[in-house]
DNA sequence: TACGTATAGTTGAAAATGTCAACGATTGAT
DNA sequence: ATCAATCGTTGACATTTTCAACTATACGTA
């Protein structure tokens, strides 16, 4: 068999499975993107020593909402252990500092430094060109009618 | 202050962080609505003894395409490993048989029994419902409009 | 004011998952 | 006949998740 045919009917058989009825499933379809997408992500910001987590983190801290680890921990579907070592990490590269909470002391509010600020400037760059990877067979209008979708899904 | 005044301040302060830039990602929006599905289809397939991945698995081998490991590691983007682990137990539990492949035998196709095939009807009612709740947001064309969109970025 | 309960962040341990390299059996091209 | 590649499997190791404490702080109530 030949290379050119060979990948060929790999590429057949890699989709054979679709037409099983697991990919009517919303839950699948998530967990499939979601997981092809994490790949590109992280590759995309490996170069800036960043993760998914770490990334999602600086974006929140650099929002200028000032929040709080818990509500990091909720809005992000993380433990609150996971953020301690999240946040200690970035505040140990001078990325983000912690804060003593206005109204309640108990409470750290997590805020980008000037260099988060332009570490994030350039990591959203390599991230968005990630995401285009991700929804490359979507034109502009479906990819915002998707996003849009997951918004309401999300928060109605 | 009350329970009721408490309660309202914390429904405002949970989706605070939604303003964040974070909120046009759609790598983050499927991450969150994955895992807030996640939580839902586990505890729906917990009565059955089943969890998402061995869920997949089971509709797989259910589906009549007599899916090798592979095939099936490949699909459900998981290791190889963890389809051993994950077909080993709903065999141990005679919801799924092997069978070696008919053209090559290094393969093994799994194929779900009779057993298996009745656990599955039972337990897709349960996800079903489960999905209903994770797009309760959706209206119905919503929701298939979502998954065609979610079908197309991953298969074109 | 003092008390009791609840919550924020932190720590560390245990369980579950993910990643990876090796191995025997089998395949298929040369 | 040989040789490289692939399939399932095993086991080691790393990462992530989950959970139960603990301290400090908050806040309603007596």
């Amino acid at each position: 068999m030949t290379i050119e045919a060979q990948d060929e009917q790999q590429a057949a058989a890699k989709d054979r499975l679709v037409a099983a009825p697991i990919s009517q499933d919303v839950g699948f379809l998530l967990a499939k993107l979601h997981a092809g997408g994490s790949v590109l992500n992280n590759r995309a910001l490996a170069e800036f020593d960043l993760k998914e987590r770490s990334y999602s983190v600086l974006i929140l801290a650099n929002s200028g909402l000032e929040p709080t680890q818990r509500e990091l921990a909720d809005f992000l579907s993380l433990d609150p252990s996971q953020i301690v070592a999240l946040v200690d990490e970035l505040e140990k590269r001078k990325l983000v500092a912690r804060a003593p909470g206005k109204q309640d002391r108990r409470a750290k509010t997590v805020t980008a430094t000037s260099k988060g600020s332009q570490l994030l400037d350039q990591a959203a760059i390599a991230a968005r060109l990630a995401e285009s990877e991700v929804l490359a067979a979507l034109d502009d209008g479906e990819a915002a009618q998707l996003k849009a979708l997951l918004r309401k899904a999300l928060w109605g």
